[in-house]
Parts: C-alpha cells; sequence; structure tokens
DNA sequence: TTTTGACTGTGATTCAAAACACAGCCAAAT
DNA sequence: ATTTGGCTGTGTTTTGAATCACAGTCAAAA
C-alpha cells in the first residue's frame, strides 16, 4: 500500500466525478477538491485498512474492488460491505476521529483516491451541502444493512442464496443479452462469508441453481444469471 | 390509536425535553416546538404504525415503549429495534415522503409525541443544527446494525443470548445492588425474534443461564443479569 | 514447463437447533 | 370465582447444514 503519482486507469479528475458526494460540483470546485486527493494503488489480497488503525481517510473506488469485514466469534470473516469503482467508504468515521472496526481487502489490483481527515474537514466547512450526500449515503446504508438482516435471518439457504445472488446483480451486474453477468469474481468461500453459510453448502446450492437452470458459470467464477425471475420467487416465497 | 388532549405521564413539555434531537433547544425554541406536537397514546399491543403506511411522522416515546419488525420468510417476526422513552424513531422517513417498511407495536400502555413531515421540514429550515443530530442518530443506527448482524452470524447459541442480555442491559438496564434489572417485559419468544432463534431454545438457555447463577428472574418476565463479566465472556469467548 | 498452493465439488457423518407435543401456569376477562 | 387464552418449560424426534475428508482443477509462481 503506497502512493503513487502516476494512475494508469484514472485522469485524475474522474475519481472524483464519478462519485455521487461530490456531484454537485462544479468544475472549479473540481479542481480545489483535486488538490486535496491521495492516490493509493492496491494490489490484489492487500489490506487497505485493518481493524484497530485510526481511521483517517475517505476512500474512494476509482477502479477495482474490496471487501469490508469482520471477524465472528468462531473466526470466519463476516463481509459487511462491497466497494467497487464509484463507491466509498469511511466519510462517517470522518466525523469524529475514531477507530477501525473493520478490515478491508483488495478483491483485485485496486485504485482508490483518497481524501484525509483535515482535508476533508476543510471541504465540509466549504460545502455544508456534503452533509446532506453524507446522510444520504448512511441513509443507503441503513438500509443495505436491514436487507442484510432479513437475509441472514432467513432459515432457508435457497433464500439466503438467491437474495445475495440479486444483491450482487443489482450491484454489479452488467445486463447482457439474455443473462446478467456479475463480474465481481468472488470465491465461494466469500459468498459464505456474506450470507453466513458454509463454503460447502453454497457450493452444493450453487450446483443446483445450476442445473435447475438458475444460473450459468464462466471458470466457476463470473457468474450469469438466467432466470432471475426464479430467484426473485425463491427469496421470497416458501 | 387516537390523539389525547390530556396526557397523564407527561407534563407536555418532557417529551421533548428528554429527546437528544432537541436537546440545544432553549426555553422559547421549545415553546415554539410544542405547538407542533400531536401527542398519542397507544395501548399495550396496539399498533402505531403498519408496513405499507406512508410515513409522515417522527415518534418521540414519551413513556412505555414499542417494538419495530417485520416479518421473514418463514413468517416469524424479526425484531429490528426496541424503542423507550426518549428514543424517537421515523426522522429519517420524513426526509423523503415514503412508505413504511416495518410494523410498530405497543409492548407497554405508550405515550408519544409525534411531529408530522410538514412541521418537522419547518423545523428543519428553522433549525438547520437538527441535520448534525439527525446524522449522528443515524450512525448509531448503523452501529445497532452493525453489532446485530455480528450478533446473528455466531452460530454459538449461548453466545447470541448473552449478546441479547447485554444489549439489553446497556439499552434498558437499571443498576441495583449487585445486580441490573431489565425492566421492559419481553416475552421469550419476542428475545427469540430479536436474535433468530425458536422460543423454545431461548427458554432452554435461559433457564441454563439461571442455574448457572448468570441470570435471576422475576414472574419469568423481569431480567436481573446477576453476573454481567461471565456474559462477556460468553459473548466473546469460544 | 513444472510445481505449488489455493480453490472447488461432492460424498459420508455428526450434531445441535428446529419442530412437534403437551402439561402447567398465570393474568386478564367474564 | 371461574374461565379463557397466551405464555412457558421441557421432553422427544427430526432435519438439514456443519463438519470431516479427499480428490480434482486451475492459475500463478518458480
Amino acid at each position: 500500500m503506497f502512493p503513487i503519482s502516476g494512475c494508469i486507469s484514472c485522469q485524475h479528475k474522474f475519481c472524483a466525478k464519478k462519485v455521487g458526494l461530490f456531484e454537485s460540483f462544479d468544475p472549479d470546485d473540481l479542481e480545489n477538491l483535486l488538490k486535496l486527493i491521495e492516490r493509493l494503488y492496491i494490489p490484489k489480497g492487500d489490506f487497505i485498512f485493518k481493524e484497530g488503525n485510526v481511521s483517517d481517510r475517505l476512500y474512494i473506488v476509482n477502479g477495482g474492488s474490496f471487501k469490508v469485514y469482520r471477524y465472528t466469534k468462531d473466526g470466519k470473516e463476516q463481509i459487511l460491505y462491497l466497494l467497487s469503482e464509484g463507491d466509498y467508504f469511511g466519510e462517517l468515521n470522518l466525523l469524529k476521529t475514531q477507530v477501525q472496526e473493520f478490515n478491508a481487502i483488495a478483491l483485485e489490483d485496486t485504485h482508490l483516491c483518497t481524501i484525509r481527515k483535515d482535508a476533508f474537514d476543510s471541504l465540509l466547512s466549504a460545502y455544508p451541502k456534503l452533509y446532506a450526500k453524507i446522510l444520504e449515503h448512511a441513509y443507503e446504508r441503513i438500509n443495505t444493512l436491514e436487507s442484510m438482516i432479513q437475509t441472514l435471518t432467513a432459515k432457508d439457504v435457497d433464500s439466503r442464496i438467491a437474495s445475495l445472488l440479486l444483491k450482487l446483480a443489482d450491484q454489479f451486474g452488467i445486463q447482457k443479452q439474455g443473462c446478467i453477468e456479475i463480474p465481481l469474481k468472488l470465491t465461494r468461500e466469500e459468498m459464505s462469508n456474506l450470507i453466513g453459510l458454509t463454503r460447502e453448502t453454497v457450493s452444493r446450492k450453487l450446483s443446483q441453481f445450476q442445473t435447475d437452470g438458475l444460473v450459468e458459470f464462466e471458470d466457476s467464477r463470473t457468474i450469469y444469471i438466467t432466470d432471475i425471475n426464479a430467484l426473485e420467487l425463491l427469496k421470497v416465497d416458501a
């Protein structure tokens, strides 16, 4: 994890533009903002931050993706959030200085734009409208968490996996002819860590979903959802 | 569910004062605020709001308590939030008009102070500092939800029940000599609906906790935590 | 190119909570 | 005072996911 001066995937300006947080910024504002941004390149598998770190940055995903997780009592990782291009994380922790309670690891080679606390503070006083954006984002996060609880309390495994697939499709899915591609290459274990199951159970159920014609796989990592209606039914019905 | 003019438990002013949301209000502001408040008395067991209702009020608990829940796929209620005196709910839904996604039922005879959307909007423009309070509250809600997920993903039943008891103690507990009383009289089933177990499992484990000297009961509803350290250990350790 | 290590699928077994069943209890209502 | 209905405790049985075990696959590294 190290700052880099040249950034392959971004033209420096873009990262701020793709993010809802700054969508009201005009070109001058953006110019101003760019001075505050520090960029990081995180290779696949490396930590972005760890539990116990002082959380003093806002992270904007400019390219790539990462998972935010902590450990359950029995030592399995429980993934709370998945972020990809255009997403951001950490703004709430900047409002009061505090310690990070999650770990974050890059799922692929990842380019981040970061803003440190002091820079963010000056932004907030210059653009008080940012508070509204932050509040909106907090509200989205609440919704994410509430539906995650909905998923986790479903005893029925089919419905949990259907929920997961639909969530991934909604968040990352690319509409193709007759199917939805989920370009995020999660391992079976990572999927299980999103919904509180074991990797074996996820593996078995996904095979079954495939033979039932609900999904297809490419090299067992890239998922294609071929029957989204059936998944919706599994999610809701008994 | 009906408005009442005389309110036994409150002197009208108090409800606003006990709530963090309005703590920065001076006497004049409060006087102003009082004109906007409508009070409701909800007898035990009655609905405060239902899924599908337009959510057009902020609810402040002036006395009593209620549960906020929705249904899991298999028809059990999943309780998301418990509120008692001084708590409030619904402010986030007032920011954009929308439909309620939860049900709320009074756990005992409950007195509420409510503020309707239009009144709240005028408050917000008069006191923009309220946004900061709302954001703070959203952040607390995120923390609540994240630790709820932590609890739900613990496979181990002892730790889930320990987490629940500690949460109840933290939120509602009254320090007594040598123990903590939890005055909220939840049924075993409601407890199970907070942590995704069955009422039988909760019943068995609480009996065991009692014989192990961790808790005591009065008429099986009021809980006294007698060994909070042991519960902390159960929550964290294997 | 070969080796390595991480990931995957799938069978067999275990196990703990869910489900079922029912009697006893208590509080509210009649 | 009696009835009623919801709640509780606790046995017994069932069930389905976790666990254990292991071979096969694949991609990255040497």
